[in-house]
DNA sequence: CGCACTGTTTTATGGTTGTCAAACAATGCG
DNA sequence: CGCATTGTTTGACAACCATAAAACAGTGCG
């Protein structure tokens, strides 16, 4: 068993942390990770259906950014999520987008338009497609 | 008095609120909206040390995710963090951020090494300088 | 040893981003 | 109206990033 070097927990920085979620790829491995504790690289990758080097390219991202970490076994890698690590040093973050994580998926997967809302007349003075909205 | 366009509440999407608030600059920004309330364009570039157009295109990235709302006053604009609108989407999520931020930036003020820690010999295993450290 | 399995690294590529400078637009003051 | 003030938009540029394909590396099984 050998684990694989990561940056000690002091040294976990915010926005490092917020970037390496800022990603739905990696938003969805640490969402996953959360539920069932431990993944595979490849049980990870099957997950996201995305190249097993993207998936490798995304862990790695992770795990430099503190969220992740990842211990050998065999010829297996196992990743785990920081979760104590991160809470120490950022309490409650982890949490929150955890949960709203969650929330969002679970509003995706229930049709997104909850209420037809007449297009056009929002009262809340929006303009929904400002800038073609990426 | 003319408010500017924003998403609607229930259209903030976790991964752009991340992506927005994973910059330095904005962070700052969003950071300092938190405790002074209100803020022009132009303080906020003053605050930043960035140059104006740089400062306007990040406060453009804040309010497309949702973060920040802006009001027309004038010849001036005026932000404001989104705060209830965050809370109501993301509960717990903003709050933790700024928290976060706040002892980051308090741990930046204070000196970073507070304990020397004998350069090499760290018990948890950590490589620092893995691929440069950006 | 040789081979299958599991990930990582390298290489390429197209897209996005942060930054500044300069031009532009909107607003109110005199 | 003319002009200063306040931001935005455009253009240019370098850096970074997500992705995939292919080559590579470590590990255990037979």
């Amino acid at each position: 068993m050998r684990l694989l070097p990561h940056p000690a927990t002091e040294d976990i920085e915010l926005t490092e942390v917020l970037r390496a979620l800022a990603d739905p790829v990696r938003l969805k491995i640490v969402a996953r990770l959360a539920t069932v504790g431990t993944m595979t690289c490849g049980e990870a990758t099957d997950h996201l259906g995305v190249h097993k080097s993207t998936a490798s390219h995304h862990l790695r991202a992770l795990r430099e950014a503190g969220v992740v970490c990842t211990k050998q076994e065999g010829r297996l890698k196992y990743i785990n999520l920081r979760r104590d690590d991160l809470d120490a040093r950022f309490p409650g973050l982890i949490d929150s987008i955890l949960t709203a994580s969650r929330d969002d998926s679970a509003a995706a997967v229930s049709g997104d338009q909850p209420v037809p809302a007449a297009s056009g007349d929002d009262p809340t003075l929006i303009a929904a497609g400002e800038r073609g909205r990426r």
